[in-house]
RNA sequence: GCCGAAGUGGUGGAACUGGUAUACACAGCAGACUCAAAAUCUGCCGGGGUUCACUCCCCAUGUGGGUUCGACUCCCACCUUCGGCACCA
């Protein structure tokens, strides 16, 4: 067979053809006897174009699910749509068109992209989470946390996003603004809203974090634990003077309680209302209103002084009670003791308004300065005094407890989920309000609560559910009165904290999967996605695992035991976005170089971990590289049967072969580097081109056979075609790996390098294990070396056995 | 401010447990092939100096110290960039 050209076009779209045709090609197997691994990718948003970026993201987990089969595991690779959001329900106002058949158009574009790029999914276990036999199960979860107390509706300000028109997660608010729209701040806005109870399971995410180490990437789980955010400390009650009425405060350092010269509340605190009236009114109003809008960094402390007298218990003492904008209602109790001496913020905002300062801790040794906020020991304290500061801090804990106004206290960070929309795309939340019966759940029988098809979308304000009278309007499934309908709709967020699961079960309708389907692939072994994830998505599938496990539907604590989080692709020196106009979409890159030259392209420009730039110049190499590849292998078809002895260029072929073998071995079974895997094959191909006339045949033959092998996890297509050219029956990717001989990467003898003070002056080749003696003799009557050394005294020779000689002279 | 990651040629990057710094590519330069170009193949390619030349010497992994026979790698201090959290009591 004569050489042939590498045109990428025609060989791919045969491929992806046959491929596309035989549904259970990239399937798992039932009943397997080898080992299962899952792979999994994060499910898009189906926007409607692939681009480079989500390339990365698949190329990554495609390649290690191929390297899988080949080393006999049995293999789940699904994929899916995270088909319910804002996007289709605007995308659907501005076209008139129903968000449904927007989203599925995307849905079938993108599919075929990902067919173009040879991506091996198995696509019988597809799922989009805006079907009814998908979101069914979202609406029965929800019931199920209802059942257990896990779900609760409650008025609460919460977090408003007036473009999009509806409530966001504390988790989707990022630098106070919107997370879909950065330059909108985020309002406060009083609704009644739906939660999610995660808090309950706060603690236990906290702790498993532990279990994640080594499989989950460090900065990840720090993320997390910042967002979970454990403090542990004390909560002490000031009692009003004249009310009897107690203030709780939270305090990590209730060592410091007698320099507490404050109470603050924060604005939107019980007792603020029903205290503060007229001009101090409209104040603390302002500062709530002020708040809401607030955006970025630090803001000017302001407060508001009460008049009233709150006793110390400690001390007995009076101490005025002030309003402060710096105080968070959602944290701790919502009020603080100031001790200006001992904390920054108290140390200010007390400064500003006059409020006496108390040192009550002074450094172990040194001179106090204010505010001092480290350690050290206590000082004014009554009977504490003289006490290191964590042993004062016990003690004080005990003895609030004991004389019944405090108690050591936990407080977290991470809040309730609330998971509340007023909008139309989403899951209809499955309740119902009833006069008499208050809140009724929908019985199982009545589900999924299908959202209706006719709803008129206006993109502003309410629900267009509640505009929906044929929704709306039901009778209480208790009393059987009429009644209303729930309007909101779930945040998609609660689609995507399951949707692994349902990959192993997707078409079950009586259950939202089998649970031996699941003890069978879970926990995932790979999860492989964007880092922009660590903390949503992220910590809200470690909830949903944990609950699951806790209704007894699953035995897993958690999905994944190894998350990857891949860096982003970058060009022309930013990130891709629409607005940038620097997107490439898959289909553009496909048609221009090739799906397997941009997947090879990806995987070598840098490791995947880090952030890469793509570059057509870069992408047109790894082009040439494939065609170098190709044309080597398809001019050598006919030359297997030549005769010849093996010799020296043989060795040197061999070697080369066997060390790559190992290498590229080595990287998927650890790091990942996928850039050095692929150098180290093109350092392979530029000696194969050195010595390829020398070459015996059974040398030849072992070298195509393998090189195929070892390129076929990165560059698919290419490597299905040259196996077929060379007769050999596929599909390539589910041959056997093929093993690397020790004896045969050998190198002839170890290179030394000798050196003289630490710089390498000469080097030899000497057998391997040659005694340290020996090296030394050697190394010394080495002609560059000695001549180096002159007149000076040898002082010490450090020898490496297999490595290096250095001679340590003195002048 | 706190937490995390990273700083190596013109560029992307390699050096995995302290042991040949700059693998592999991109860009560039030169040569072969060609009437010519493209494609392909081959070679050169950190900086400075030295030699007719083979060669040889010095410097260089963000900065400054340290440990070591030996440091991109370990330790201390600092600078810069990126990411996360950010009045969390």
């Amino acid at each position: 067979m004569p050489e042939r050209t590498y045109s990428h076009q025609e060989l791919e779209a045969k491929w992806s053809a046959r491929w596309a045709a035989d549904p259970t090609i990239f399937a798992a197997e039932p009943n397997s006897s080898k080992p299962k691994y899952y792979v999994l990718e994060m499910l898009p948003y189906p926007s409607g174009t692939l681009h480079i970026g989500h390339i990365r993201n698949y190329t990554i987990g495609d390649a290690l699910a191929r390297f899988k089969w080949m080393r006999g595991f049995n293999v789940l690779h699904p994929m899916g749509w995270d088909a319910f959001g804002l996007p289709a329900e605007n995308a659907a106002i501005k076209n008139n068109r129903h968000p449904h058949e927007w989203t599925n158009y995307n849905i079938a574009e993108m599919k075929r992209q990902h067919r173009r790029m040879g991506f091996s999914y198995d696509w019988s276990r597809e799922i989009s989470t805006c079907e009814p036999e998908y979101y069914k199960w979202n609406q029965w979860f929800f019931t199920r946390m209802w059942d257990k107390g896990l779900v609760y509706r409650k008025q609460a300000l919460l977090n408003w996003c007036s473009e999009c028109a509806t409530v966001l997660a504390n988790e989707q608010v990022v630098n106070g603004c919107c997370w879909r729209h950065e330059t909108i701040p985020v309002e406060q806005k009083e609704l009644t809203q739906w939660f999610i109870k995660i808090t309950a399971y706060a603690d236990e995410l906290l702790q498993e974090i532990g279990n994640l180490e080594g499989g989950w990437p460090d900065r990840v789980l720090a993320m997390q634990r910042n967002w979970i955010g454990r403090s542990e400390g004390a909560e002490v009650d000031f009692t009003v003077a004249g009310s009897g009425e107690n203030i709780r405060v939270f305090t990590t350092r209730v060592d410091t309680i007698f320099g507490a010269t404050c109470v603050i509340l924060a604005p939107e605190h019980d007792l603020v209302k029903q205290y503060v009236t007229g001009d101090n009114a409209v104040a603390v109003k302002a500062m709530i209103d002020a708040r809401a809008t607030q955006g970025l960094g630090e803001v000017e402390k302001v407060g508001i002084d009460t008049g009233l007298r709150a006793i110390n218990p400690f001390s007995g003492e009076p101490v005025p009670v002030w309003v402060g904008n710096f105080v968070l209602s959602g944290y701790g109790t919502g009020a603080i003791m100031a001790v200006p001496a001992h904390d920054e913020r108290d140390f200010e905002f007390c400064s500003k308004y006059e409020i006496p300062i108390v040192p009550v801790v002074r450094p172990a040794e040194g001179e106090l300065t204010l505010p001092f906020t480290e350690y050290g020991i206590s000082q004014n304290s009554g009977q504490w005094s003289g006490l290191a500061t964590a042993d004062a801090r016990a003690q004080m804990a005990a003895h609030a407890k004991a004389n019944g106004f405090g108690e050591t206290a936990i407080t977290f960070r991470i809040k309730d989920w609330g998971i509340s929309r007023q909008r139309y795309w989403g899951t209809p939340i499955p309740m119902i309000h009833c006069a008499t019966c208050g809140v009724v759940p929908v019985p199982d029988k009545d589900l999924p609560v299908i959202l209706p098809k006719d709803a008129q979308l206006t993109g502003k304000g309410e629900s267009p559910l509640a505009r929906t009278p044929a929704f709306v309007n039901v009778d209480c499934p208790k009393c059987g009165a009429p009644s209303r309908r729930e309007t909101d709709t779930m945040d998609t967020f609660v689609d995507s904290s399951w949707y692994f699961y349902r990959y192993c079960d997707n078409h079950n309708s009586e259950a939202p999967f089998s649970s031996e389907a699941i003890k069978y692939w879970f926990p995932i072994d790979q999860y492989i996605g964007g880092v922009e994830h660590a903390i949503l998505h992220l910590i809200y599938s470690r909830f949903w695992t944990k609950m699951m496990r806790d209704l007894g539907l699953i035995s897993n604590d958690e999905p994944a035991t190894r998350l990857f989080t891949q860096g982003m692709v970058i060009k022309d020196g930013s990130k891709m976005s629409k607005n940038k106009g620097n997107v490439i979409s898959a289909d553009t890159m496909i048609d221009e170089f090739g799906a397997d030259t941009g997947r090879l392209f990806e995987l070598f420009a840098a490791p995947p971990e880090r952030d890469l730039d793509w570059t057509d110049a870069g992408a047109e190499g790894a082009a040439r590289f494939l065609g170098r590849v190709f044309r080597f292998v398809t001019r050598n078809i006919d030359r297997l049967n030549e005769t010849g002895e093996p010799g020296e260029a043989d060795r040197k072929v061999l070697r080369k072969l066997h060390q790559t073998i190992r290498k590229i071995t080595e990287d998927f079974e650890s790091r990942w580097h996928f850039n050095t895997s692929i150098a180290a094959f093109m350092e392979l191909v530029n000696e194969l081109y050195t010595h390829e006339a020398a070459l015996a045949p059974a040398t030849r033959r072992e070298v195509l056979e393998k090189i195929v092998l070892l390129l076929a996890p990165f560059a698919p297509f290419i490597c299905e075609e040259m196996w077929e050219e060379m007769g050999r029956p596929g599909p390539v990717f589910k041959q056997p790996w093929p093993s690397f001989d020790e004896a045969l990467l050998q190198e002839d003898g170890a290179d030394i390098v000798l050196q003289v003070n630490g710089k390498v002056r000469s080097r030899l080749l000497a057998p391997f294990g040659t005694s340290k003696g020996d090296l030394e003799k050697l190394a010394l009557s080495d002609p560059k070396v000695q001549s180096m050394i002159g007149t000076a005294t040898v002082v010490k020779v450090v020898v490496v056995p297999d490595r290096l000689v250095n001679i340590v002279v003195k002048a």
